[in-house]
DNA sequence: AACGTGACGAGGA
DNA sequence: ATCCTCGCCACGT
């Protein structure tokens, strides 16, 4: 089974993997998503080291001014780029507006993640 | 074991 | 708005 590593860079992994599509999130934001307060650095090389980076959706994690991180003119960044626009983020002189897609979890998604629990009946009246 | 590094963040100039 | 400085702290040398 997949179990889940307590590393520090498996735990940012494991916070980045349920990032919605169409949002964008801090680096700072996920640091303390992963338990690491003031750990903002350390994203970003969990991402850079990410097993995976296929699938991982590392593009959703910018700066929190909204700007994107990586070094302009670098292939990560336009592929970063390239990611966010096809799913509806918009991306301005290389820059989000945090205010429209900055990722706000509930307490719901924190705890069941982003699909629901099987079997949870959804409240949608009320 | 000390030292430098880094896909950051906040604050000041 | 841009640039610089400092704090942050796990990780690789």
């Amino acid at each position: 089974m997949g179990e889940v590593s307590s590393g520090s860079f498996q735990r940012v992994w494991n916070v980045v993997a349920v990032i919605p599509a169409g949002c964008v999130v801090s680096y700072g934001q996920v640091a303390e998503l992963a338990g690491l307060n003031g750990g903002a650095r350390r994203v970003g090389g969990a991402l850079a080291k990410a097993p995976d980076r296929g699938s991982l959706p590392w593009h959703r994690i910018i700066k929190a001014d909204g700007k994107i991180a990586m070094p302009v003119g670098s292939a990560g960044r336009q592929e970063q780029i390239r990611r966010l626009e096809y799913e509806g983020v918009v991306v301005v002189n290389g820059r989000v507006d945090m205010q429209k897609f900055q990722w706000q979890p509930d307490m719901d998604e924190l705890i069941w993640g982003p699909l629901g629990f099987p079997g949870t009946p959804e409240d949608s009246d009320l």
